[in-house]
DNA sequence: CCTATATTCAACACATCAGTTGATCAAGGC
DNA sequence: GCCTTGATCAACTGATGTGTTGAATATAGG
Protein backbone atom coordinates (compact mmCIF):
# COMPACT_ATOMS: atom_id res chain seq x y z
CA UNK A 1 0.00 0.00 0.00
CA UNK A 2 1.72 3.57 -0.98
CA UNK A 3 0.23 6.58 0.39
CA UNK A 4 0.23 10.40 -1.03
CA UNK A 5 2.02 12.46 1.59
CA UNK A 6 0.42 15.56 0.28
CA UNK A 7 -2.84 13.51 1.10
CA UNK A 8 -1.99 12.40 4.27
CA UNK A 9 -1.04 16.57 5.14
CA UNK A 10 -4.35 17.52 4.23
CA UNK A 11 -6.29 14.52 5.96
CA UNK A 12 -4.25 14.81 9.27
CA UNK A 13 -4.82 18.26 8.94
CA UNK A 14 -8.26 18.55 8.98
CA UNK A 15 -8.40 16.35 11.88
CA UNK A 16 -6.54 18.50 13.61
CA UNK A 17 -9.26 20.40 14.96
CA UNK A 18 -12.03 20.17 17.11
CA UNK A 19 -14.58 21.75 15.53
CA UNK A 20 -13.58 19.42 12.43
CA UNK A 21 -13.80 16.30 14.16
CA UNK A 22 -17.32 17.55 15.73
CA UNK A 23 -18.25 17.59 11.85
CA UNK A 24 -16.77 14.11 11.06
CA UNK A 25 -18.74 12.72 14.14
CA UNK A 26 -22.17 14.40 13.11
CA UNK A 27 -21.94 13.31 9.49
CA UNK A 28 -21.37 9.53 10.72
CA UNK A 29 -24.79 9.67 11.87
CA UNK A 30 -26.10 10.66 8.48
CA UNK A 31 -25.92 13.21 5.44
CA UNK A 32 -26.39 17.35 6.46
CA UNK A 33 -26.28 21.01 5.10
CA UNK A 34 -24.11 23.40 5.88
CA UNK A 35 -26.85 25.47 7.82
CA UNK A 36 -27.40 22.19 9.92
CA UNK A 37 -23.89 21.37 10.43
CA UNK A 38 -23.68 24.82 11.61
CA UNK A 39 -26.28 25.19 14.24
CA UNK A 40 -24.85 23.89 17.24
CA UNK A 41 -21.53 26.17 16.93
CA UNK A 42 -20.45 29.48 18.21
CA UNK A 43 -18.56 30.64 14.99
CA UNK A 44 -20.30 31.76 11.80
CA UNK A 45 -21.47 30.14 9.21
CA UNK A 46 -18.37 31.54 6.80
CA UNK A 47 -16.61 29.75 9.49
CA UNK A 48 -17.95 26.38 9.04
CA UNK A 49 -18.12 26.89 5.64
CA UNK A 50 -14.61 26.96 5.44
CA UNK A 51 -14.24 24.06 7.92
CA UNK A 52 -16.42 21.78 5.45
CA UNK A 53 -13.87 23.04 2.54
CA UNK A 54 -11.01 21.97 4.34
CA UNK A 55 -12.48 18.49 4.98
CA UNK A 56 -14.10 18.02 1.53
CA UNK A 57 -10.34 18.97 0.43
CA UNK A 58 -8.94 16.32 2.08
CA UNK A 59 -11.17 13.81 1.01
CA UNK A 60 -12.95 13.23 3.96
CA UNK A 61 -16.11 13.88 2.83
CA UNK A 62 -18.03 14.80 -0.40
CA UNK A 63 -21.16 16.95 -1.44
CA UNK A 64 -23.93 16.26 -3.78
CA UNK A 65 -26.90 19.32 -4.87
CA UNK A 66 -29.95 19.43 -3.51
CA UNK A 67 -31.42 22.81 -5.14
CA UNK A 68 -29.67 25.21 -3.47
CA UNK A 69 -28.47 23.39 -0.92
CA UNK A 70 -25.14 21.43 -0.57
CA UNK A 71 -25.72 18.61 1.64
CA UNK A 72 -22.19 16.59 3.34
CA UNK A 73 -21.24 13.28 3.45
CA UNK A 74 -18.82 11.18 4.95
CA UNK A 75 -16.23 9.54 2.95
CA UNK A 76 -15.27 6.18 4.86
CA UNK A 77 -13.16 5.07 2.27
CA UNK A 78 -10.83 7.82 3.49
CA UNK A 79 -11.02 7.41 7.06
CA UNK A 80 -10.23 3.80 5.96
CA UNK A 81 -6.86 5.14 4.23
CA UNK A 82 -5.95 6.94 7.44
CA UNK A 83 -6.48 3.95 9.51
CA UNK A 84 -4.26 1.74 7.48
CA UNK A 85 -1.55 3.72 7.36
CA UNK A 86 -1.41 4.37 11.27
CA UNK A 87 -2.22 0.36 11.59
CA UNK A 88 0.93 0.06 9.17
CA UNK A 89 3.49 1.19 11.33
CA UNK A 90 1.57 0.41 14.93
CA UNK A 91 1.25 -3.27 13.94
CA UNK A 92 4.80 -3.37 13.04
CA UNK A 93 5.96 -1.73 16.55
CA UNK A 94 3.71 -4.34 18.16
CA UNK A 95 5.16 -7.15 16.82
CA UNK A 96 8.80 -5.74 17.51
CA UNK A 97 7.72 -5.28 21.24
CA UNK A 98 6.02 -8.99 21.79
CA UNK A 99 9.39 -10.24 19.86
CA UNK A 100 11.64 -8.67 22.81
CA UNK A 101 8.95 -9.94 25.30
CA UNK A 102 9.68 -13.29 24.13
CA UNK A 103 13.70 -13.00 24.08
CA UNK A 104 13.31 -11.61 28.09
CA UNK A 105 10.92 -14.26 28.89
CA UNK A 106 13.75 -16.73 27.62
CA UNK A 107 16.39 -15.22 29.75
CA UNK A 108 14.37 -15.06 32.59
CA UNK A 109 13.34 -18.69 32.19
CA UNK A 110 17.74 -19.43 31.74
CA UNK A 111 18.24 -17.76 35.16
CA UNK A 112 16.15 -19.84 37.40
CA UNK B 1 -14.52 5.38 24.64
CA UNK B 2 -13.96 9.16 24.92
CA UNK B 3 -11.20 11.18 24.15
CA UNK B 4 -9.34 14.47 25.04
CA UNK B 5 -9.68 16.68 22.30
CA UNK B 6 -6.96 18.40 22.90
CA UNK B 7 -4.64 15.20 22.66
CA UNK B 8 -6.18 14.19 19.51
CA UNK B 9 -5.19 17.85 18.40
CA UNK B 10 -1.76 17.60 18.94
CA UNK B 11 -1.80 14.08 17.67
CA UNK B 12 -3.35 14.49 14.71
CA UNK B 13 -1.43 17.46 14.02
CA UNK B 14 1.69 16.01 14.34
CA UNK B 15 0.83 13.39 11.61
CA UNK B 16 0.30 16.28 9.09
CA UNK B 17 3.32 16.60 8.56
CA UNK B 18 5.68 14.36 6.26
CA UNK B 19 9.03 14.44 7.91
CA UNK B 20 7.17 13.59 11.36
CA UNK B 21 5.82 10.83 9.71
CA UNK B 22 8.96 9.58 8.25
CA UNK B 23 9.65 9.80 11.69
CA UNK B 24 7.72 7.95 12.66
CA UNK B 25 8.21 5.36 10.07
CA UNK B 26 11.83 5.22 10.98
CA UNK B 27 10.47 4.27 14.59
CA UNK B 28 8.38 1.23 13.50
CA UNK B 29 11.91 -0.18 12.79
CA UNK B 30 13.19 -0.05 16.38
CA UNK B 31 14.80 3.04 18.48
CA UNK B 32 16.62 5.91 17.49
CA UNK B 33 19.05 8.78 18.68
CA UNK B 34 17.99 12.21 17.42
CA UNK B 35 21.27 12.15 15.54
CA UNK B 36 20.35 8.90 13.44
CA UNK B 37 16.83 10.60 13.16
CA UNK B 38 18.01 13.29 11.65
CA UNK B 39 20.65 11.77 8.99
CA UNK B 40 18.14 11.46 6.15
CA UNK B 41 16.93 14.90 6.21
CA UNK B 42 17.92 18.18 4.51
CA UNK B 43 17.37 20.10 7.04
CA UNK B 44 19.06 21.22 10.30
CA UNK B 45 19.08 19.06 13.49
CA UNK B 46 17.47 21.73 15.16
CA UNK B 47 14.38 21.37 13.33
CA UNK B 48 14.54 17.39 13.49
CA UNK B 49 15.11 18.03 17.08
CA UNK B 50 11.30 20.19 17.38
CA UNK B 51 9.35 18.14 15.33
CA UNK B 52 10.89 15.21 18.32
CA UNK B 53 9.55 17.24 20.41
CA UNK B 54 6.09 17.80 18.51
CA UNK B 55 5.87 14.09 18.22
CA UNK B 56 6.74 13.83 22.24
CA UNK B 57 4.33 16.15 23.38
CA UNK B 58 1.43 14.34 21.02
CA UNK B 59 2.32 11.13 22.85
CA UNK B 60 3.29 9.62 19.87
CA UNK B 61 6.67 8.59 21.40
CA UNK B 62 8.32 7.97 23.88
CA UNK B 63 12.28 9.17 25.18
CA UNK B 64 14.87 7.59 27.61
CA UNK B 65 18.43 8.16 28.28
CA UNK B 66 21.58 6.64 27.15
CA UNK B 67 24.45 8.88 28.55
CA UNK B 68 24.35 12.01 26.87
CA UNK B 69 21.70 10.53 24.48
CA UNK B 70 18.39 10.49 24.11
CA UNK B 71 16.50 7.24 22.02
CA UNK B 72 12.95 7.95 20.95
CA UNK B 73 10.64 5.22 20.66
CA UNK B 74 7.26 4.45 18.93
CA UNK B 75 4.25 4.75 21.05
CA UNK B 76 2.30 2.22 19.81
CA UNK B 77 -0.93 2.52 22.34
CA UNK B 78 -1.44 6.56 21.18
CA UNK B 79 -1.31 5.34 17.56
CA UNK B 80 -3.94 3.08 18.67
CA UNK B 81 -6.04 5.63 19.89
CA UNK B 82 -5.99 7.28 17.12
CA UNK B 83 -6.76 4.44 14.84
CA UNK B 84 -9.95 3.85 17.48
CA UNK B 85 -11.24 7.20 17.40
CA UNK B 86 -11.36 7.23 13.19
CA UNK B 87 -12.44 3.70 13.40
CA UNK B 88 -15.22 5.05 15.73
CA UNK B 89 -16.85 6.79 12.82
CA UNK B 90 -15.79 4.78 10.10
CA UNK B 91 -17.92 1.97 10.99
CA UNK B 92 -20.91 3.44 11.85
CA UNK B 93 -20.72 5.61 8.29
CA UNK B 94 -20.48 2.23 6.77
CA UNK B 95 -23.25 0.33 8.16
CA UNK B 96 -25.32 2.88 8.00
CA UNK B 97 -24.38 2.69 3.92
CA UNK B 98 -24.76 -0.90 3.70
CA UNK B 99 -28.05 -0.13 5.59
CA UNK B 100 -29.02 1.46 2.90
CA UNK B 101 -28.22 -0.46 0.32
CA UNK B 102 -30.31 -3.30 2.10
CA UNK B 103 -33.71 -1.03 1.55
CA UNK B 104 -32.46 -0.16 -2.36
CA UNK B 105 -32.20 -4.22 -2.74
CA UNK B 106 -35.34 -4.32 -1.07
CA UNK B 107 -37.17 -2.05 -3.21
CA UNK B 108 -35.48 -3.42 -6.56
CA UNK B 109 -37.11 -6.58 -5.72
CA UNK B 110 -40.21 -4.94 -5.09
CA UNK B 111 -40.71 -3.52 -8.45
CA UNK B 112 -40.25 -6.75 -10.36
C1' DC C 1 40.65 19.43 33.17
C1' DC C 2 39.67 20.12 28.25
C1' DT C 3 37.67 19.13 24.10
C1' DA C 4 34.46 16.84 21.21
C1' DT C 5 29.80 15.13 20.71
C1' DA C 6 24.63 15.00 21.41
C1' DT C 7 21.02 17.79 22.11
C1' DT C 8 18.38 21.80 23.25
C1' DC C 9 17.25 26.85 23.79
C1' DA C 10 16.40 31.58 21.96
C1' DA C 11 15.35 34.84 18.58
C1' DC C 12 14.09 35.77 14.22
C1' DA C 13 11.63 35.45 9.27
C1' DC C 14 8.04 33.69 6.60
C1' DA C 15 3.98 31.08 5.62
C1' DT C 16 -0.36 29.19 6.85
C1' DC C 17 -4.61 28.88 9.76
C1' DA C 18 -8.90 30.23 12.04
C1' DG C 19 -11.79 33.59 12.93
C1' DT C 20 -14.23 38.05 11.73
C1' DT C 21 -17.20 41.37 8.64
C1' DG C 22 -19.19 42.76 4.31
C1' DA C 23 -20.27 41.67 -0.32
C1' DT C 24 -21.71 38.33 -3.86
C1' DC C 25 -23.92 34.44 -6.17
C1' DA C 26 -27.49 31.07 -7.09
C1' DA C 27 -31.81 28.74 -6.40
C1' DG C 28 -36.77 28.96 -4.51
C1' DG C 29 -41.31 30.72 -3.50
C1' DC C 30 -44.72 33.95 -4.28
C1' DG D 1 -39.67 39.89 -11.64
C1' DC D 2 -38.48 40.23 -6.62
C1' DC D 3 -37.29 39.07 -2.14
C1' DT D 4 -35.65 35.38 0.84
C1' DT D 5 -32.70 31.67 1.85
C1' DG D 6 -28.40 28.76 1.46
C1' DA D 7 -23.87 29.13 0.65
C1' DT D 8 -19.51 31.11 -0.89
C1' DC D 9 -15.92 34.74 -1.84
C1' DA D 10 -12.69 38.47 -0.43
C1' DA D 11 -10.02 41.08 2.63
C1' DC D 12 -8.25 41.64 7.00
C1' DT D 13 -6.42 40.32 11.87
C1' DG D 14 -4.14 37.63 15.37
C1' DA D 15 -2.25 33.23 16.46
C1' DT D 16 0.52 29.28 15.34
C1' DG D 17 3.97 26.44 12.59
C1' DT D 18 8.32 25.56 10.31
C1' DG D 19 12.54 26.67 9.15
C1' DT D 20 17.00 29.26 9.93
C1' DT D 21 21.36 30.76 12.68
C1' DG D 22 23.93 31.30 16.86
C1' DA D 23 24.51 30.30 21.64
C1' DA D 24 24.08 27.21 25.56
C1' DT D 25 23.96 22.83 28.18
C1' DA D 26 25.46 18.30 29.44
C1' DT D 27 27.80 14.03 29.11
C1' DA D 28 31.94 11.26 27.23
C1' DG D 29 36.53 10.37 26.76
C1' DG D 30 41.37 11.12 26.73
Amino acid sequence: MTFDEAALDRAFLALADPVRRALIARLSRGPATVNELAEPFPITLQAISRHISVLEAAGLITRTRDGQRRPCHLAPNALEQLTSWIDQYRLTTERRFRAIDAVLETVKEQDQ
